[in-house]
Order: C-alpha cells, then sequence, then structure tokens
DNA sequence: AAACTTTCCGAAACGCCTTTCGGTCAGAGT
DNA sequence: ACTCTGACCGAAAGGCGTTTCGGAAAGTTT
C-alpha cells in the first residue's frame, strides 16, 4: 500500500490557502488576485506575494462553473495529416489569444463514431464554442442545430446551409491559376486534376475553365482526372505531352500532381518554366518548396480561416447574431520558380 | 439591446431538472445515471428517461471539482508541422481511449513563452498529467519537478534525468540501416547525413558507423553533413558519386534528404535499387510513399510512442512510482521500392 | 404482532471560486 | 463631539455534481 506518493500526490494550493497565509479572508483574496478595485494596495500585494509563495494556480474549473464560461473551445478535427487543421488552428490561436480563450484540439480520424464520442467531450467540458474542420472541401454533415454553442465548419462546409461555414474559393483558385499562367505568356495549357469526386478538384476545373473562357483561349485536351498523387502527375503529364507536344503551361490540382508532373517535365527534358511552366495548389511547403524548381501554387490561407472562424465563435459567444451559409475565403497566389524564371 | 439571442442563450440542462422531472431528488439522479446499485430499477429508468428527454449532458466541470481529476491529459508539442506530433496524440488517445480520458493539444510553436502560457492554462484546468512533445530529438528544457501532475517527455527528452523522457533510438536506426543494406548485397556505402547539430543526425551516423565496422566495412567518403533538405540530399549525392563512383548504398539522416539523393541518381541514370540502393529516415508518408521508387526508410514509431506515454501517464496518476531517465524506443525497418528490386 | 433486515431514497455537506451585500472603520465635514 | 461618506473587508450564497449518512418503507423472521 504505498501508493499515491511522490509528486503525484502534492497537494494543490487552494485560495483559502492564500487568504489564510495573507490573513485575509477568501472573498478579498479573490478580488485582490483578479484586480478589482475594492482591495487596498497594500493588501493586494500582501495577496500576490502569499499567492506567489505557494505557487498557487486558481482552479479553471471552479472559475468556470461560476462565470459559466470555459474560456476554452474546442476543434474537432478529421484531418489526419494535420495539413489544413494545424495551420488553422494556429489562426485560431492567435484570434483567440487576445481572449485569454485556449483550444482544445480533438483528432476523430474521419470515424463518425470517434467524431460523436469527442464532440461529447467537448460538451461535457462546456467549452464556449466548437471549431469543425473537415479535410476535404466537400460539405460534410453538421453536428446538428441542438448544440447549445456555436459551431463553425472550417474548409469542409456543413451540408446545412444555416449553419456557418469557411471554405476556401477553390473556384478563385482556379481562375487565379490560368490568369497567372496567362501572365507568364502561355496560351496553350492543360489541366491535370485530382479525384473527380471531390468538390475542390471540379471547382477548381471550373475556374480554371473560366479564365481561359475569359481569355479566349481553349484547354489542350480534356482535363485529366485521376486520384491526388504524384504517380497521377507523373502518368497524367507523360499522357498529355506525348499527344500535345505543343504545351507550354499546366495547371495542376494540388502540390503533389505538380511535383509529379515536374518530374515527367524533366525525364523528357523539357525546361521549367522556360519551356513548359507549372502551377499546383495547396501550397503545402514541404512539397512546393523542395521541388526543383520550387513550385508556383495557390495558398488558402489556411491560417487565416482559422482566425476569422475564431472571430465568428466570438462574435457568436458574444450573443451577435450568428451569420449563416458558406462562405468563401480567398485564396492567395505564391510565386516560385516554377512559373517564373530564374533572372 | 438585442443582444444573447439565438442558440448561444440556450440553458443547458442540469442534474437537478433531470431530478424534477423524473420525480426524485438529486442524489438519487446522481446515481441513476452513475449505474449505482442503490437504485431501483424502475427508478433508474425514470431518471435515464427523463435524462435523454431533455438531452442532459454532465457538466464535466462539476464532476470534476468534487472527483478531483479532470480525465484529461495535456499535449504540449512544439512540433509545428505536426509531423511526430499527430501520431503521437492517435497513439495517446487509443491508449487513454479505455479509461475515457480525452487529450487537449496545446502547440507552443516553439516558442518559450507560449509553451509557458500553454503549460499554466493546463495546470489551471487541471489536467491530469502533461505529455511534451518536442520537434527534434535534442534534449529540452525540463518543466521542472515543481509540477502537481505527471508529465512525460516525448521524442524530444527532458535535459534533467530526473525526469520520464521517451525517445526513438536513433542509434538503432542508423545500425538498422547499414544492415538492411549489407543485406540487400551492398559493401560501398555512403552516408548523407542532416545537421550536424542535432543530437539525432549525430546518434544515427554513430550507429551506422558501428554497424559497417562490425561488418569489417569502411564508410566510403565522409559523412555529409548539411540540413535536412531535399536539396543538400541532391547536392550530396552529386558530390559524392562525382568521387567515389563506386558507391552502392546511401544512408540518409531522413527522407527528405533520401529523396534528393534518389533526384540526383536519376539525373545520373544510376538505377535504384539495382545500381544503388537507398534508405531514409522517418517514415514521413508523404515523402517516402511517392518518391520513384517507393523509399525504404526507418520508421521510429511515433504512434507506440504515444502510447507507452500514455501508460506512463496513467501509472503515475494511479500512484505508482514514476520511471526516470531517457529510455530509448525501439524503431522499425520499413522496405520499399529503394532497397529491394521489384520482383 | 414485534423486531429486525434490506432496499431505496433524500437532505446536506463538499469541492473551489466569484460575487453580492452588509458591516466596520478611518477620516472628512459641520 | 457627531454624523456622514468612502474605502475596505468578510460572511454567505451560488454554480453543479458526488457522496455520505440517516430515515422511511417494505419485506422477513420468530
Amino acid at each position: 500500500m504505498v501508493q499515491r506518493e511522490g509528486r503525484a500526490e502534492r497537494r494543490v494550493a487552494t485560495l483559502s490557502d492564500v487568504a489564510q497565509r495573507a490573513g485575509v479572508s477568501l472573498a478579498t483574496a479573490s478580488k485582490a488576485l483578479n484586480g478589482r478595485s475594492e482591495v487596498a494596495p497594500a493588501t493586494r500585494q500582501r495577496v500576490i506575494a502569499a499567492a506567489e509563495e505557494i505557487s498557487f494556480t486558481p482552479n479553471q474549473l471552479a472559475r468556470s462553473l461560476v462565470e459559466n464560461r470555459t474560456r476554452t473551445v474546442g476543434l474537432l478535427t478529421s484531418d489526419l495529416e494535420g495539413r489544413f487543421v494545424l495551420p488553422i488552428l494556429i489562426g485560431a490561436e492567435d484570434a483567440f489569444g487576445a481572449g485569454r480563450v485556449d483550444v482544445f484540439l480533438c483528432d476523430a480520424r474521419g470515424d463518425a463514431v470517434r467524431e460523436r464520442h469527442h464532440l461529447n467531450a467537448l460538451l461535457e467540458r462546456r467549452v464556449d464554442g466548437i471549431i469543425v474542420v473537415g479535410r476535404q472541401t466537400d460539405p460534410r454533415p453538421s453536428l446538428g442545430h441542438e448544440l447549445p454553442v456555436p459551431v463553425v465548419y472550417v474548409y469542409a462546409p456543413s451540408d446545412d446551409p444555416s449553419d456557418l461555414s469557411l471554405t476556401p474559393d477553390n473556384r478563385a483558385g482556379g481562375r487565379l491559376s490560368v490568369e497567372h499562367l496567362i501572365a507568364c505568356g502561355r496560351s496553350r495549357i492543360a489541366y491535370i486534376s485530382g479525384d473527380r469526386s471531390y468538390v475542390a478538384a471540379r471547382d477548381r476545373v471550373e475556374g480554371a475553365l473560366g479564365a481561359l473562357d475569359d481569355a479566349g483561349l481553349e484547354l489542350v485536351g480534356e482535363v485529366m482526372y485521376s486520384e491526388w498523387s504524384e504517380h497521377w502527375g507523373r502518368d497524367a503529364a507523360a499522357m498529355l505531352l506525348t499527344k500535345h507536344p505543343e504545351i507550354d503551361g499546366i495547371v495542376c490540382g494540388s502540390d503533389q500532381i505538380a511535383r509529379g508532373a515536374i518530374d515527367t517535365l524533366r525525364d523528357l527534358r523539357r525546361a521549367v518554366p522556360d519551356d513548359v511552366v507549372v502551377i499546383g495548389f495547396d501550397n503545402w511547403e514541404i512539397l512546393a518548396t523542395n521541388s526543383r524548381p520550387a513550385l508556383t501554387t495557390i495558398d488558402a490561407n489556411m491560417q487565416e480561416l482559422g482566425r476569422t472562424a475564431a472571430q465568428r465563435i466570438f462574435e457568436a459567444i458574444d450573443g451577435e447574431v450568428a451569420e449563416q451559409g458558406i462562405h468563401y475565403q480567398p485564396v492567395r497566389l505564391v510565386i516560385r520558380g516554377s512559373t517564373i524564371e530564374r533572372r
């Protein structure tokens, strides 16, 4: 029975310990530590000193119980790779940081059961709001309206239009890609997309075709759909260039695909960007910057998305009428060596 | 003054609501819902039904306050990319899952101030334990011993030997790499490492050199140290192969470096794995599986690390005497196309 | 029918902090 | 000397659930 020994046993200091040590009442100690005005400066100093001496850490549980808010927001994700969720987390933390709110990240791993479980865990802990992050931009099932806290969907929008969703404007991204290639003086442009079943794939294509149309150009060949992988990028590029050697620009549905395409171009001894320019999508740093040449791409501004989500949560907490619907957030062109020849 | 309307206002049901609805006392309701025995089955049913009807969610804050445990563990990371922390999170969640414990992830982004802040946030929320995840295997400053909760350091060990740290056995990994290459029939092996200032880099090299020594072989050329990037992999491989064309195997300090090396090999028309085999380190899926050929590499078993960390936390919570020191966890060889010729 | 169990339920204390509100006291005003 | 006004402090309630313990009701034994 030598259990519960060591640091695990150390009793944590409570506010009454502080009060006792400073020779004041509980109430006064609380007021002193929380910067309330009804405390004499000298008393306050004594309390603060006492608190420090016994390294008092206020119990947020008790505080939350009475304040009826936890200063905690749940981030519920299904994005195992963390490619989207981490920038979003960072953006949200930045936005919340000022309000001394912390973010509690749960990974549902794309599993509905686990998602339910985590949602429940968050609600039991009385988070003040929930940010739901999907791993693709296809609509996902709503968590429902019966929740007692505000919810914002990020990246993957909710399938319920009365929820608030923030998702990158893939259409604008596709458009931006083509416009950039045209600005680079290209006119024989091909498109290698990812999985056609993804809304993201179709939207990007749609934007790109729109921009081509506006410029009075036509796509070279068909839009190539398959999977979001380097392999597909390589294979598709090989097929395209065999059939249409005149291609001078390739828009890719993702950075992975773009890397594959660049790989093939090098094998075929077609210089990038001199002979053919390539543009990706996602600005997945590890891929985009290590490519040879580095990859021009579209950045979906995840961090900004996270920041905006946090602000919306804040507003909802503060009682403002919640916004609704899917909000398409601007994306941004990141220019690197695969479209602009090095000087 | 149309504030606080909509869902944000919905008052959440409390236990006394349930009790009232079921026509029993608070105490009985609590017992009924928590599966305690001193409740008649019929009464219990009534309470459960009532709870469901008003979708009662127990307030963990109140519960934690009285139970003096939160069933929450903090995961404090400085690994912005999430490459290490996510598998660790998954492993930890799996291990904790059974005990109905949830994990609260905070990202300090490698910033000591932010780390302090998050540590404080976790302590205020009275987490039952903390897992600290670094982004490299170099020792990191201890959080100190004055903490009222058990702490386990993962990946980056604590610089205080009386803390418990779990870190991958890089030395064994280096050894494993070379042994595998030798098993592939190679004897003229070179080594491209990463940043020499990293313990991980040096340990891996040390293991590799030990294995070579044991086999009576010598490294071809010097160990090449520079940065953990594809660029460096490309450049180093080019230098090595120019100077030592006889090389038939390259051990790389990371998957990024390995990808760069493979790139150069293809440019030089040296077949992988027929002419030269290449092995990486990390098993960073996105890089390793998309490489052409796919990359044989060393996996540091992050998920297992997370699981083990969770178990240690559990033990410490349950009062067992905490273990101490740095525990080197086994790594594992993942064989892919870059060392074994496809059949 | 009396005494005793057993079963089930409820009152109340408790955990830790915040906040309200009433009370004390020093100094100001007359 | 006496009232009044702030400034400061403390008792106590409250927030929500768990747990202890006493008590009522029902059933059992003799």
